[in-house]
DNA sequence: CTTCTCCCTGTTTTT
DNA sequence: CAGGGAGAAG
């Protein structure tokens, strides 16, 4: 006889009792963020529309992992700018008190760095590394070429950030430079053997040196986690919760950085937008988000439309502007927030009258009660702000500027720096380089063989006066210039010494020489350094300095307003790239004109999508007002000036999406 | 042979 | 405005 049936009745999905939390998630949260947030383990990818709550939803999802037991430490929030992954953690905090404060996160690339630095060792890698920007990695090209006696006849060799940018987009796309060349440079072809040599010069000059640009900190990560397996399970099994923010950014390094963190147990939430990659230049594709279920088999995924940032009629513009892309966007949002406001597409007469009427806008704004800090200035490229830079200015309106040209990248800067690295690694040949050929009578061929001959010391300065008599300089001034360079690099290593008083050291010996090489501009030159000097005072060591300054320098160019008033709060200038994550009351972008947005450099139907969707960004940045502005009359250096039409993405839109407006000066007639 | 100086050009976006 | 090239000067 068979036994007696008794049916176990399945529990229902979510037996979880939200009582036992502090927060109140369901109320805090719609549905969707609800479902993401209460995710529990396994992958999820978040399809987020703009100002759909990502960020929050983010949050929340931190919280209730740590309220549900996860160990604050245990839970790694990767994004890309320093400014998301402060303000992230911030915000973790504020909700769940200061535990959240242990919460792990950064960008990837500071991610790297400090993995790199404590587990490196397994790859060859010493701790002391330092890490190359941009330029110096042009630097460090411009060097091996003329080493490799490549371009010295020949007129038409490529420039080194050409070939700089070649490497590096290789790089992050996991190619072979060969293929990467042949598919997206092929106007380098040419010189493909040269190119190829360089840049296994490179592989080798930096392995030798201890350096490293910002492709290897992903790279090296990459695989020190594939040959490792021991590192890779540890990292993993710290790491159980894995978040990564704006997935649509990422390339295919960061991708498999997200697989391999992933090892031990699969935990990771993706969340991003497709119609929001605006990072392909970087070798970011936007398909991998729509890889990601590949990626990681059985992800749930979860899609955010609702939008609780802009009012409805900047929600009408931005769809429309997406709509009409060549790749099909997967949402269209929407919102509940109700209200008159329709963006506008504001004619003005010339560049000067763009800039009169934003600030004029501005001040109106303030009139009205909006804040200064509410208010935001948004354009393609970053010199497209200087006209305006200047109205602002003339009529004392604070503001800030992000993006374009940082502080840290200024020729003074970068030479202070140069001698705080030379101590940090001796073998850093392209901080002596620069060190050396500030003094007078050295130039690049010298301080080349006088780099050579003491490069492989542990204190090369020791050698430096005799190395530099031996390299054939024979002026007195020029040796007495090595001789101080020398003793103030000694000075420099002594033990002990703390990171601001050694930059103070630096910028003391380097000051004469400031005033000597821009004779006209050294003031504002040196209150860089000065502004730089209060920076340094926060930190212990050379080394996190150091590698802060490469990775997360300061990213404000403080105006010269700045002081003023600072409890008004200012305006926000910055490049549409630079403004990605962020929101504001009221929103400006200026140039939306052909010929700057999108730019020259935007030709290919793959570029321009990406552009458009660069558009989608900017104006989905705007909660309650958008103004689009271009002048009728751009000048161009070889036409003189010519008709400017408005932006193609906002050019065919029906009125009702977006009404022109003429500006005319007061007494013509009546106001626009 | 090297360095310095002056004039030109041409400028995305970022870790 | 800085990076590069050409030519002058050390």
């Amino acid at each position: 006889m068979a036994d007696r049936i008794i049916q176990l009745k399945k529990l229902p999905e979510s037996p979880i009792d939200e009582r036992k939390f502090r927060i109140n998630y369901r109320e805090a949260l719609n549905a969707a963020q609800f479902a993401a947030a209460a995710h529990r383990d396994g992958p999820l990818l978040v399809i987020a529309g703009a100002g759909s709550g990502k960020t929050r939803t983010l949050i929340y999802r931190v919280a209730r992992l740590i309220e549900s037991g996860a160990p604050p430490g245990a839970i790694l929030l990767l994004t890309f700018t320093r400014r998301a992954a402060q303000e992230m953690l911030r915000r973790v905090e504020r909700l769940i008190g200061e535990r959240g404060g242990q919460v792990a996160g950064g960008t990837f690339h500071s991610f790297a760095n400090t993995v790199l630095r404590r587990h490196g060792a397994a790859i060859g890698l010493k701790p002391g590394f330092t890490i190359l920007d941009r330029s110096d990695m042009e630097d460090v090209i411009n060097l091996l070429r003329g080493r490799m006696g490549f371009g010295t006849k020949e007129r038409r060799f490529p420039k080194k950030g050409a070939i700089a940018e070649a490497i590096s987009m290789a790089r992050n796309k996991g190619r072979e430079l060969k293929d990467e060349l042949e598919a997206d440079f092929a106007h380098l072809l040419e010189h493909e053997a040269e190119i190829l040599a360089i840049a296994a010069a490179y592989e080798t000059y930096k392995r030798e040196r201890g350096l490293l640009d910002y492709d290897d900190l992903l790279y090296r990560l990459a695989s020190l986690m594939r040959e490792h397996e021991g590192v890779r399970n540890r990292l993993s099994d710290t790491y159980r919760h894995i978040l990564i923010d704006e997935y649509q950014d990422t390339n295919a390094i960061q991708a498999e950085l997200a697989r391999l963190l992933a090892a031990t147990h699969q935990n990771v939430m993706a969340v991003g937008d497709d119609a929001q990659s605006i990072y392909s230049f970087r070798g970011a594709d936007f398909r991998n988000i729509m890889e990601f279920p590949k990626l990681f088999p059985g992800a749930r995924i979860i899609k955010l439309e609702e939008n609780y940032r802009s009012l409805q009629g900047i929600l009408d513009l931005a769809n429309e502007v997406i709509d009409r892309a060549a790749e099909k966007y997967s949402k269209a949002l929407f919102t509940e927030r109700r209200g008159e406001f329709r963006p506008v597409l504001v004619r003005a007469r010339d560049e000067q009258t763009q800039s009169r009427f934003v600030a004029q806008r501005i001040l109106e704004l303030r009139e009205e009660g909006v804040s200064l800090d509410e208010i935001a200035v948004l354009f393609r490229s970053s010199f497209h702000s200087f006209d305006l830079e200047l109205e602002l200015q003339r009529r004392d309106i604070p503001f800030v500027k992000r993006g374009g040209f940082k502080f840290i990248e200024t020729a003074h800067i970068k030479d202070v720096l140069a001698h705080l690295r030379v101590i940090a690694n001796p073998a850093d040949a392209v901080s002596w380089m620069r060190a050396l050929t500030l003094t007078p009578g050295v130039g690049a061929r010298r301080a080349e063989r006088i780099i050579e001959s003491i490069v492989a010391r542990e204190r090369p300065e020791d050698a430096l006066a005799d190395a530099a008599a031996q390299a054939g300089l024979r002026a007195q001034a020029a040796l007495d210039g090595c001789v101080r360079l020398a003793a103030t690099l000694a000075r420099l290593r002594e033990a002990g010494r703390r990171p601001a008083d050694q930059l103070a050291d630096v910028i003391e010996y380097y000051a004469p020489l400031l005033r000597e090489a821009h004779p006209d501009d050294y003031p504002k030159r040196e209150r860089d350094l000065e502004h730089f000097q209060n920076l340094a005072e926060r930190y212990r060591s050379l080394d996190a300095m150091l590698a802060d300054m490469a990775l997360e320098p300061p990213t404000d160019s403080i105006g010269d307003v700045l002081a003023v008033e600072p409890e008004e709060g200012h305006v926000t200038l910055s490049t549409i790239h630079s403004a990605k994550g962020l929101e504001w009351r009221a929103v400006f972008v200026i140039w939306a004109a052909e010929g700057r947005f999108p730019g020259p450099m935007s030709a290919s139907p793959e570029e321009l999508e990406e552009e458009r969707r660069l558009m989608y960004v900017a104006a989905t940045r705007a909660r309650d007002e958008l103004y689009l502005t271009y002048p009728i009359h751009m000048f161009d250096r070889s036409l003189g000036y010519v008709m400017g039409r408005a932006s193609r993405f906002l050019d065919d839109l029906p009125a009702e999406v977006l009404p022109t407006a003429l500006l005319q000066e007061e007494d013509d007639a009546a106001p626009a």
